[in-house]
DNA sequence: GCAAACGTCGTGAAATTTTCCCGGCGTTTG
DNA sequence: CAAACGCCGGGAAAATTTCACGACGTTTGC
């Protein structure tokens, strides 16, 4: 354990699975997991308090989520390196994930190897994505499925949040100030957009680009 | 390492998962693990031909999910001793595996003892199930939420399903061999039955319930 | 064994929602 | 400055949802 190790915090609300991660790690020689956390918030404290070289965090966190704590962190230190280990194979969370600021997502089912190989590109500097996810986005790309955050406006995607958040036309044309016909509207238009022809669909749709977290 | 040992099988998609498990599981006297499977039909095939006195297993399985997989077990052994053990904070889903023959059901954001307990119990032939599970039970008695499972026939129920598969009301009527009015009629039946006003809420409510795995 | 209750299927008609087309208004862009 | 775009909503047709109702077979309870 040499004062040069590369140290890490580890973030994750299942203890075992952190057991499993440390486990990995410390067989790796340059490598030291200084801190454990379970949630974002308690994350975010030890990131400022123990200043780690290297993040590995999970998505789904209780309190603040994942990609909330990831951009908080990066607000208090833009240099931060921060790499998503997650069951989400999912291109919609990675995308959001790397955009709020992560340097690498890999996905659990990835073996151990890939992990340690992340660790070290992310702690190169570089940006590192599991192989599943290249392929997932790659697919994306093909089948041509619409990104719901790419083509709906601000107040589309807006008006999606609060359908998702199990609200009712009324409830929305009162938060947003406008008609309950506008509402209408612009939901019968977002279903138009992203290519969905009930509010089942779109309810999925939703939780495959990762907009609908919690349930 | 005796020869008295209870063996145990581990079933996880997530190999750094497994390692925590095992990590775990080691460090207690009197259990051994045999062997390990990342899908449910490699579970099976082992537990056929390992037949280890217990297996601890996540649900969320690519191919067939884990509750199927407890299901096969289940048919071809019927003193397999299968312990849950997911991320699901999800009544709903406990329900359904002790239902499919799991004999407990643990959460990943259970502190490692409470797995070891939860295995030490199964092994003694205790149904173990964890404290945040027993409570969600309790609140789902409490809060009163209808249980799609319950009030709804088996035809309401059938319906469901294939609304939430993502098939619009004439491929369901063409499915059933009904008239899409019928089909229709049931669908309101069912979002009556359940107490949602939308589709929106349906399906999440479907989530909750576990009634709807993959996306 | 028989009536009552229930599940299933469907009709018809009213109520509501969804969808489409439209115009106006302000901002941004080339 | 003109064109494009996002935003807001009215009007009307189309589709869906909902409700009331009846028929039929099965199960349940007395």
């Amino acid at each position: 354990m040499s004062a040069t190790d590369a140290t890490i915090l580890l973030v994750d609300d299942h203890s075992v699975v952190r057991e499993g991660y440390r486990s990995v790690l410390q067989k790796q020689p340059g490598l030291r997991v200084i801190a454990e956390a379970a949630d974002g918030e308690e994350a975010y404290r030890l990131y400022k308090s123990e200043a780690p070289d290297l993040v590995i965090m999970d998505l789904s966190l209780p309190g603040i989520g994942g990609i909330e704590t990831v951009r908080r962190i990066r607000q208090w230190d833009k240099a931060a390196r921060i790499l998503v280990f997650t069951m989400h194979e999912n291109a919609g969370f990675a995308v959001q994930a790397i955009r709020a600021g992560a340097r690498g997502y890999v996905t659990k089912t990835s073996p151990p190897e890939t992990l340690v190989r992340a660790v070290k590109d992310v702690l190169a500097g570089k940006i590192a994505i599991s192989p599943d996810i290249d392929h997932e986005l790659a697919l994306s790309r093909i089948s041509g499925e619409t990104s719901a955050a790419d083509v709906l406006t601000p107040r589309e995607f807006e008006v999606l949040r609060l359908l998702l958040a199990e609200n009712t036309t009324e409830e929305i044309a009162e938060t947003l100030h406008v008609s309950p016909k506008t509402v209408a509207n612009l939901h019968s238009l977002i279903k138009d957009k992203l290519g969905v022809g009930s509010d089942i669909e779109l309810v999925r749709l939703a939780l495959r680009q990762g907009l609908l977290t919690e349930v």
